[in-house]
DNA sequence: GTCTATAGAGTGATAGAC
DNA sequence: GTCTATCACTCTATAGAC
């Protein structure tokens, strides 16, 4: 990609981030560039492609960290994920607090968005049953419950950067997060899971 | 409150909920109202004002239903509030749809958010530790646990409308909702719990 | 209390020179 | 590729008649 359009989708995001896409006008991102509006209409016609280009960047980082981990859906492999994904959320954090605006007002967006999630809880739901498989967690008792299992896990990935920034809290509270990530899994575990458990909940924290 | 005043909440949370607060300007909410914009100025000063008596009427429509039913913290009680609670909050729902925003924009606003934040959370603790204290609950196996448990289940709650209206659902799945919280309660109910939960997952039901 | 009319500040987007 | 200049439009807020 050329520099100068690598240049406005940093400069965009950095603002988005702060004030919102709604509160930052095209004038502000060329400002914050260092060019003129007409030269950043030049490499974008809207605001629309320089939100879609930013998703998409967005996107590269996240799927380079799922790829750089063994593609087994495991209790360590995701423990180990987390806080790098949640770097790259944080770092595009503006998507995940103006999502409903995006998806609003932005129709191209809103498609990317709806199958990023579904990626998201569907590999998480992955997660649950290799665990199962592997012996690690007890088989659903009840039909539906691990699909809600994995819906409420991803709520609370999708959410936290919102809650943070509602309630006003000055940092992210990763820790925080995986602790009530485990909670929730923790009273699923076998026998062996409990003992596996011990081990991923050390290894995360060094 | 006069009668046009009135008028122009309702319109405005209308239209709040339909398209978001940025993307309605007051020219929209006299036109919704039926009156010039120089008359709703003279109702309300600012954009602010107006969501700010909204949300006191939210407020107040709350506040009747935590005031409806005996102020004893029970699984009972907070599962009988739930669905008129969360029928107030999708009445409101731009509240959550745009929290992050109206933070951001409206200062007076995000004081009241944090204050009604703070107070859901802290409820939603006091049935644990009631149920705890009545025996239907185990006592919490960790520090902080329960304190986790408290703002997950807020979690919940709090971002179920938005997630509703990301993922695209045609309703809000509320059975869907009261069946997630519940899937986090009961692996910490004790033997008499389980007895009363089976109770009130019941008498929702019907 | 309600209206019309308009000031004054922004906004996205484009035309055309270099 | 980059710039300046500007159009056409929308917004909030206010002034002043009824």
């Amino acid at each position: 990609m050329k520099p100068t359009k690598q240049k406005i989708i940093a400069a965009a995001v950095t603002l988005f981030n702060q004030l919102g896409v709604n509160n930052i006008t095209l004038r502000d991102i060329a400002a914050e560039t260092g060019i003129s509006t007409g030269n950043l209409a030049y490499h974008f016609k809207n605001k629309d492609f320089i939100i879609e280009a930013a998703f998409k960047q967005m996107e590269e980082e996240r799927d380079e960290i799922l790829a750089g981990v063994q593609q087994i859906p495991s209790f360590e492999n995701i423990n180990r994920q987390l806080l790098p994904l949640l770097e790259v959320a944080h770092k595009y954090q503006f998507f995940y607090l103006d999502m409903v605006h995006l998806i609003r007002v932005y129709p191209g967006i809103a498609a990317l968005h709806r199958r990023y999630i579904d990626q998201s809880i569907q590999y998480i739901r992955a997660v649950i049953d290799y665990s199962v498989g592997s012996g690690n967690m007890r088989p659903e008792h009840e039909n539906g419950h691990y699909n809600r299992l994995a819906q409420t896990v991803w709520m609370l990935m999708n959410f936290w950067i919102e809650k943070t920034a509602i309630i006003g809290a000055g940092d992210l509270q990763i820790e925080e997060l995986r602790k009530s990530i485990w909670d929730l899994v923790i009273p699923h575990l076998t026998e062996k899971g409990r003992h596996n458990f011990s081990y991923s909940y050390a290894s995360f924290a060094h």
